[in-house]
DNA sequence: AACATTTTGGCACTCGGTGCCACTTGACAC
DNA sequence: GTGTCAAGTGGCACCGAGTGCCAAAATGTT
């Protein structure tokens, strides 16, 4: 393990606790109704230290976002040998998956935040967008060389984002109950027929 | 036809000049470098008039796309008689894309100014997103009542959606240059097994 | 301990956006 | 035309997000 000194792990703290407090009051006041300072003040530490740490007041609420967009590439760079580009782009959904089922809580009040602030919405899209990204580059790379079958690696890249977007706001809106890997893998097979 | 009092004349001059003013400058030095007093200077109004005009400056930028959503809207409110409910979506879609066609150079230097300035492309996807609920709609008009037919009219329509902003985004890249409508019909065929 | 480096806090400033109020201007009487 | 009323405008003060700058404090090094 690295050893981390008291600099590295003091900044880790404040960072995590700039983190913590900011949701507990956007959770509380919603998005809008908190200042930057009541944020600094909750994690003690001054305003322009919350803009060392994160750029804008946004990206506090979306540092979970960033974690789940890294574990997404690490995934779609590892393909297992032998499977499709499709199947390792399933593969890593389906993790993902339960990643979210595994913190029901957090996204359900994350969610709640997010509906009372539309730039947030907007933001929130701009991940989608990312991983839509990631998505089209692993089906390009997996695809033949011609143009045709790159812009179908594309377009079925967006395809897959905006049908899991449908997916995860019908499973949001049912308070994050149902079976959202099952639904998942129904929005897959729709799709799948796209890929190249 | 509707004779305009004085009054309503100089309030569409005056919205009309900001949203030129507001257009040229932004193509000129880019969203961000573009206060809103220099475009209320060059529009010759108050910044405070600027603000009754456009609730935001990122409103006065998308003017053009709001009347885009309203012609959707209409054309999907307006099936033919006899044709699946895809069928008017597909329509009511290629009709946009000859409307892109004759708006290139508008197009291009609008799409200038969204790639230097992140904040709109977030707010670009928001009007994706609404297009979205509209296709969601009218597909889920024309299908069966049952869960999984609404489910997967709405998955169609976050597919369609994701599919066609690629297609444009390859259309832009190439200078708007392209066939669009044939990339678009393409596209549509590609996603079409989808729908419920 | 003394020194170098990183981090922090505070201040002043810009810009987007809003509430408020006094003032002007078009609409409509008579 | 003149007076009256409502709509629209400009200016001012204010708030919050975000940034540049610099001096003070904390940490790491020898």
């Amino acid at each position: 393990m690295t050893e981390l000194g008291l600099r590295e792990r003091k900044k880790a703290e404040a960072s995590a606790e700039l983190e913590r407090a900011a949701l507990e009051l956007f959770a509380r006041h919603g998005f809008d109704a908190v200042t930057v300072d009541q944020i600094a003040a909750a994690a003690d530490v001054s305003r322009r230290t919350f803009f060392r740490y994160f750029p804008t007041k946004e990206d506090v609420f979306f540092s979970r976002r960033r974690a789940q967009m890294d574990a997404l590439a690490r995934l779609l760079a590892a393909p297992e040998p032998g499977e499709t580009a499709f199947e390792t782009v399933r593969r890593a959904l389906l993790r993902l998956a339960d990643g979210h089922l595994a913190d029901r809580e957090r996204i359900l009040t994350e969610q709640r935040v997010l509906a009372g602030a539309p730039a947030l919405v907007a933001r929130d899209l701009e991940w989608d967008r990312r991983a839509e990204r990631a998505f089209a580059a692993a089906l390009e790379a997996g695809a033949k060389r011609d143009a045709v079958s790159r812009r179908r690696a594309r377009v079925c890249a967006g395809a897959l984002v905006g049908a899991l977007r449908v997916v995860i706001e019908d499973w949001v809106q049912k308070g994050c109950r149902g079976d959202l890997r099952k639904a998942g893998e129904e929005a897959l097979d729709w799709v799948a027929p796209l890929a190249p």
